[in-house]
DNA sequence: AAAAATCTTGACTGGTTGGTCAAGTCTGTT
DNA sequence: AACAGACTTGACCAACCAGTCAAGATTTTT
């Protein structure tokens, strides 16, 4: 059974270890700085979860089901364009709503997805490798611009994460405003372009 | 003067660092980790080096040079669809040949830039800001599409540097084969389609 | 109110880490 | 060969780190 207390000091926990872990890394982080962080002292952390490893084991796996979801909702029945573009759209939310989130993501896979290898090379692959069928199908059937699906889904990781991997540069340059400001509107039109299919010869 | 012995070792001690920190991070990495890697002791990698910062320190210093040079060989003389398309090709050319140093670049953003604050608020800003105006004048000349010039500079970085930063996640869903595989004509298509300016109205 | 269960922490430990140093080895010069 | 300067390292240190523990404080249950 779990107390108010527990619920309270697990959630404190887990809120400050995903910004040291996210902004550190792994081996980058200590204890000292997520128990301060959270407003708790070292002992008292140890008390509620069994080691260093056992915290980020936990943010790794609440990670993982949003991290799958928003390719996995992808509907093969629907509209291929408007599926990409929901799928892009939903992801770019994603960069707004956990930025840490995918921090400590991307830290992982610098690092050489030690602790996620298996994840990746399992469940991600086998939804992207679903994925990229489904996608191939429907540029075979002319309803989307002949492209590789693989580089097209690479393609939105890569430029919906950015915003969050790169908040800290994106703000520098542009002086403080939100680093999406305008991010929505350009992502739909440069994957608009991308996947609108020529009209067809007759 | 330095000798023939000092620069063997100093080039095999950057060489190791450079692998470590930008697996690791600067936390994350001991300097026994890179003295095992360039098969020194480590009382001899501090006798070519005052410290670990000035490892890391001599590295970003070489890092910054070659991050600046292919923006600011953007020729604003040129045929401006011929000088992003270029531009992109640069990047996409330095994934492939120094994934690490992107990696290196990665974790210090992700850490939120505390070594490189100044010079991305102050030399990279500087030309950003220029060449963003340059993009802009060649949008409002009709010879680009309409396109937020800051986007397009930031989905440049986004879509080249993610080949090198998350090189590890692409190999396991792809099963081994060279994540660059196929990239350079997806990202030809991707950004011609973006940039190409629609015929104008007579 | 008192007993039981839960929560908190100061003081500690053994191992790691960045860095020092004195003593020794190697290399180039004369 | 012999000397000077450059190079190398085992042994060491203080600070830091993950994790332990016993004793006390707080909350919940009876």
């Amino acid at each position: 059974m779990t107390t108010r207390i527990q619920k309270r000091n697990r959630k404190r926990i887990l809120d400050a270890a995903l910004e040291v872990f996210s902004a550190q890394g792994f081996r980058g982080a200590t204890l000292d700085q997520i128990a301060a962080e959270a407003g708790l002292s070292k002992p008292n952390l140890l008390y509620y979860f069994d080691n260093k490893e056992a915290i980020h084991r936990l943010l790794m796996e609440d990670l993982l089901a949003s991290w799958l979801e928003p390719l996995r909702a992808m509907n093969p029945q629907g509209e291929p364009r408007d599926e990409i573009m929901g799928y892009m759209r939903r992801k770019l939310q994603m960069s707004r709503a956990f930025p840490r989130e995918s921090r400590l993501f991307a830290n992982e896979i610098l690092q050489g997805a030690p602790r996620l290898g298996d994840f990746i090379a399992r469940d991600l692959r086998m939804l992207v490798d679903d994925r990229a069928a489904l996608i191939a199908r429907w540029s075979r059937e002319g309803r989307l611009a002949p492209v590789d699906p693989y580089h097209l889904i690479f393609s939105i990781w890569a430029l919906t994460q950015h915003y969050a991997d790169f908040d800290a540069q994106i703000r520098l340059i542009r002086d403080g405003t939100d680093p999406l400001d305008g991010a929505e509107p350009f992502l739909e039109r440069l994957f608009e372009r991308l996947i609108a299919p020529e009209p067809r010869a007759p």
